[in-house]
DNA sequence: CTGAAAGCGCTAACAT
DNA sequence: ATGTTAGCGCTTTCAG
């Protein structure tokens, strides 16, 4: 167990002049040495090598980077609403392998969809002079944001669209993937069908319910918006929402809920039920399989290498108009929507 | 719809040279003017915002921090093994809220439980003279790291303590929540009981092991080694170890299976299965509560808030000797853990 | 193969 | 209230 005076005060690090000090070369040498650009001797090098160690030496990378110029900075930032949201992390679970095959640096920051805390957060990611942004945005408008592209900051959204800016995007196919859960309730013979939505200001929720509608009223039923419950943004909200969509008259025979959170607390207010509704949402869930849940499924790694993909392109001069990936999202029918609407 | 060039090829961003030149003052008072340091005429501070904006000037923070010292960064790296993980993604979110309130930005990287890999990454992040550091480690010992704190720089182990190297950790108390899980098996009934585990080299993992067995050996279990299986480190091996626990002859009347990944393949592998075994899963799972699984819970985000916080007490001064945090690791009974063994 | 000088963009220290 | 000078730690010229 080493035992060395606990930290707390930094205290001065040894920089590239104590290494060339202590090996008797120049700064540029151990510089040379360090990095292994250039010619140097190989006896000189080990000498170099043996003083920096010696002395603890760590290469700043600030200072690199500032003397190199911003284009070399291998950190790329994500934002996104919240890590803990497994639909998110996994996004940048994919994001973070793709880029790491281009020696690029995954930096992630959480908005809590908060569009005021997501405009500071941008700010200083691109303070740090970032390579390049992926965003999945809360925000109503993004054109403050077409400054820093002249600058050559490439952005990349994802699972929102950019608003009043052009740029790439990595898209899931939100209004097909509610139209499929739509059309299978149906196909089963149900005809009124709860929906519990999310913040009905986010694109995502707004295109799975136009989906939805769709489907509705090609099937006739105009009156789909009378189940209709928004703003259910976290769990417990969604528990709610169960709670009093069942307790009409009539209730619902089943129930689509446009996001993985909301889906868990329909499961959750649903225990116990005696006859709990059919059941669709959007997202896989960690266990839908076993539950028997079905879900509108979709790959959150996928679109986060797609993002990757694109981002590096642009990195390499890629000067196209705005490229937009559309990711599948399509029905997994498990046992939840199986049961039939009773006679009634 | 803005329409601008699409970037790729950066092009010369402006500084605070050029912001000072259009507004007719010098670099520092334009510096004074943007940063709100020291004294300027409002006329003044009016003029050189006008400029910064109109060239889309924005402070270069690297610059800055090389200028300030590294003291000032705002950077904290975690390494985790993959934020895919529901554990590793809600340890993240608990972290980053907790230094957002000390002005503090998370960066993140992944391991993947590699060794090599983990190594490279604490390396870039020291280069990028990250504040402090956050380390779920894989690795096996930590000496490498002491010329680092010597430097001043503080790390966090979470979830694994630190090897050879004395510094602070935030720990879950594994042996005790294996204990109990154990335990109350034993107490319904239950003397074959199967544990499928994560790799052996992990302390985690001989810490749950070493929990699990001290309450089978209490209770004079002493074979119990005899249904343990081990280094089934992602789901598909899990399903694969409980396919071969539950065929052999006699089979375990019960399972505990030591991490998330783990429980999810056990479920999924038993899942049809005529006479399942009864179960304890280590680690809460996303739909725990519906499904009706016995696990032994404990809270990542505030394992990670206990980290921010013994990594700001370093940065603030503290030159205690090492802290150790140990966070609570409790049974919580579900339907899954309730079926007697059968009579046999 | 090695070295000296200049400078990346900013701010601390010291003027004025 | 504003300006001047120097320098953070590195790498890029440009010379040897």
């Amino acid at each position: 167990m080493t035992s060395d005076p606990p930290p707390g005060k930094p205290s001065g690090r040894p920089s590239l002049v104590q290494v060339a000090q202590l090996s008797g070369v120049s700064v540029k040498t151990a510089s040379r040495a360090l990095s292994g650009e250039g010619y140097v001797a190989d006896e000189t090098r080990m000498r170099v090598q043996n003083a920096a160690d010696q002395l603890g030496y760590r290469i700043n990378g600030i200072a690199r980077e500032l003397r190199r110029g911003a284009k070399t900075s291998t950190l790329v930032g994500l934002l996104s609403g919240d890590l803990a949201n497994p639909f998110y992390s996994r996004l940048a679970s994919g994001l973070e392998r793709e880029l790491r095959r281009h020696h690029l640096q995954l930096i992630t920051a959480s908005t809590d969809e908060d569009p005021a805390l997501e405009r500071e957060l941008i700010n200083t990611l691109l303070e740090r002079r970032v390579r390049g942004l992926v965003v999945a945005s809360t925000m109503a408008a993004h054109g403050f944001l077409a400054a820093e592209r002249r600058h050559g900051i490439p952005f990349v959204f994802v699972d929102r669209p950019p608003v009043g800016l052009a740029a790439d995007a990595v898209l899931l196919d939100n209004r097909e993937g509610a139209r499929q859960a739509a059309a299978h309730l149906i196909a089963g013979g149900h005809r009124r069908i709860g929906v519990i939505g999310d913040l009905s200001r986010l694109s995502t929720h707004r295109d799975r319910i136009t989906g939805f509608a769709e489907a509705m009223e090609q099937a006739g039923l105009n009156d789909w918006d009378e189940y209709l419950l928004e703003d259910a943004h976290d769990t417990a909200a969604a528990v709610r929402a169960v709670g009093e969509l069942l307790s009409r008259e009539p209730p619902p025979t089943a129930l689509f809920t446009t996001n993985n959170r909301i889906t868990t607390g329909a499961l959750r207010g649903m225990r116990g039920h005696p006859s709990p509704p059919a059941l669709i949402g959007f997202d896989e869930l960690e266990l839908g399989d076993v539950l028997g849940v079905t879900v509108v499924t979709h790959d959150p790694e996928e679109m986060g290498q797609q993002a990757a993909r694109l981002l590096m392109a642009r990195l390499n001069g890629d000067r196209e108009p705005p490229h937009r990936v559309v990711v599948p999202a399509t029905l997994l029918v498990r046992a939840s929507s199986e049961h039939p609407p009773p006679p009634n």
